[in-house]
DNA sequence: CTGAAAGCGCTAACAC
DNA sequence: GTGTTAGCGCTTTCAG
């Protein structure tokens, strides 16, 4: 193993004129840095994480919460630890996965341990029980989601009560009068899921701001379950010509189970989705939808705890404005 | 934060003891050992990560290449993922998340700057560009799958020439004669991916031995995708009546082709899917497979992973024996 | 069975 | 602009 002092030799310096050449914190002359990115290079030197860290520094480690809890969509999920990792990267950061124990015990552990710089936090609810960990400060937090209570926070996330109502602003233009919400699987709601409960929120805002007639249904996943919510939906409210879907895996399947019942999409039924952009363009019937940015949010995410921890200002709360794009989902009512 | 020398002065011991009572690597006396587990308990302390990495020695982190390549199914590889952290937490480790550049890089630099005591590796090709690193052996390491020359490897994985045998033997004891193995996405085989290549030998070799017409076909994803091979396989086969499925979120929309032509599984054609057994059995038509244990594999790369730590003796190869589970979607040839 | 002390590889005062 | 030195928190000799 390639050591510091191995450098320092080669270079025909102190180990300390290494350690600030390569930080940067102290001016160096050019001759001797570039002789010390020599070495470096002829070497292949790389800092050891464990003498740094006990020198009282920096992991250079950002660990991820994120719980997997059920009802959650996995590909989602992925595709944002994915850019958390790859944007993590870019700034010279590795990322360490926490997932269970709903992150609770994690986020001590890593704080204590100084295991990890720094925290994102996935899947966050509105009263969720990380917060008073993340409150207390010890380790450097960024949210992805928001919080009932985000003072003292930073969170990142798209604006999911505007892109509630974007949805239903939408297809009132289009002239319907009767629209409905299928949702995410009913424990999301329970758990109080930050996203989902203002998704809803705006929805119906929208929809009395309108005066059109709604309804929201949380929705579990599968065929039958989409079967299930469709007939009862066309039952309950028979006048239903406009549909707003937010839970990726039921798309496909709902739309299947409103042709079965002889509602075509879009003749019958506009549907507009909250979903990440693939889902919708690559539906059975390409879907105007309200794109969830995973991996712009991933990457904000980054950006900001990076910011925090070299102690730069960062703001409280970014919400994305919500960006809906029209497919072949939505069309005027009376378009048969 | 509670550092040793705290926890030492509180149970009236030197640091040494401490940390010998902590890791058992000395016989301590109970009444001490009592002790200290009593101030560590009141303090709440746990070792700084630094401090042990500066001591040359394990820093608990185990880390995970995931390259996230094209054709992968991600639920699955999250299913590893998640797998993978929880058993490395019940063997008191935590897990670094590598997913860019192939791993090559990620791997080198871990080890370089001892972040991770060993890495676990996923989506082994054949010719894996990773093995020369892992081979020089710098970082212990397991891989999940088995490359072209595992000697000197640890590997783990579901045996899938055996998988892919089995499924054929299955149709070929149902009366079947013509069978066809719809694959994973061209790239996948491109790039010698090694469990997809093991599937295909397995799959050709049983249909040989049982003198079966076989026709081997990668498939992307999606429903046109579907769609185009399920006619292909129709107009070149004319007399199929088996087909495998190695591909997950191929298998509903497969069922679905075959039956716009006309062709009702299990009616018409008996198929059986290589993949996890939830997939399986939540299919349009629940179907019969071969489980790939993603959940034990995760877990079992975890235990060899630390044995390989703590310098015990561990196998080169293990291959999980296939187990095929019987649902819907086969029946002996002529039960129309 | 326990303590004192040396040292892991690195950074950051403190010198010059 | 650079070197010397004193730690960081922990483990592990070396002594008793």
């Amino acid at each position: 193993m390639v050591k510091i002092t191995d450098v320092a030799r080669r270079a025909g310096v102190s180990p300390s004129t290494v350690s600030y050449a390569l930080s940067g914190k102290r001016p160096i002359s050019d001759a001797t840095r570039l002789r010390v990115q020599a070495a470096v290079r002829e070497l292949g030197y790389r800092a050891d994480g464990g003498g740094r860290g006990a020198a009282g520094h920096r992991s250079k480690v950002l660990a991820l919460a994120v719980p997997m809890r059920s009802g959650v969509h996995v590909p989602v999920v992925t595709q944002f630890a994915v850019s958390v990792v790859t944007a993590a990267r870019a700034h010279d950061h590795d990322v360490l996965m926490l997932t269970q124990g709903e992150g609770e015990e994690g986020i001590g552990r890593v704080a204590d341990t100084r295991l990890a710089d720094g925290v994102i936090v996935m899947d966050v609810q509105l009263q969720d029980s990380r917060l008073p960990l993340l409150r207390a400060g010890s380790l450097p937090s960024v949210l992805i989601g928001v919080p009932a209570e985000p003072d003292g926070l930073t969170c990142v996330d798209l604006d999911f009560r505007a892109a509630g109502e974007l949805c239903v602003d939408h297809l009132a233009r289009l002239g319907h009068r009767v629209v409905a919400l299928v949702g995410s699987p009913p424990e999301v709601y329970v758990r109080r899921t930050a996203f989902a409960r203002r998704l809803v929120e705006g929805f119906t805002a929208a929809a009395d701001r309108h005066r059109l007639t709604s309804a929201v249904h949380p929705c579990g996943a599968g065929r039958d379950a989409a079967r299930a919510i469709a007939e009862r939906l066309v039952r309950e409210l028979p006048a239903l010509t406009g549909v707003v879907v937010h839970n990726e895996p039921l798309i496909d399947p709902l739309i299947d189970a409103f042709e079965r019942l002889g509602l075509s999409v879009p003749g019958d039924l506009s549907l507009t989705a909250v979903c990440p952009s693939p889902v919708a363009a690559s539906a059975r019937v390409p879907v105007t939808s309200v794109a969830v940015p995973s991996a712009e949010l991933g990457t904000r995410a980054v950006h900001l705890l990076v910011r925090k921890l070299s102690g730069l200002p960062v703001p409280g709360t970014t919400l994305l404005p919500p960006r809906l794009t029209e497919r072949a989902s939505t069309v005027p009512r009376g378009t048969a």
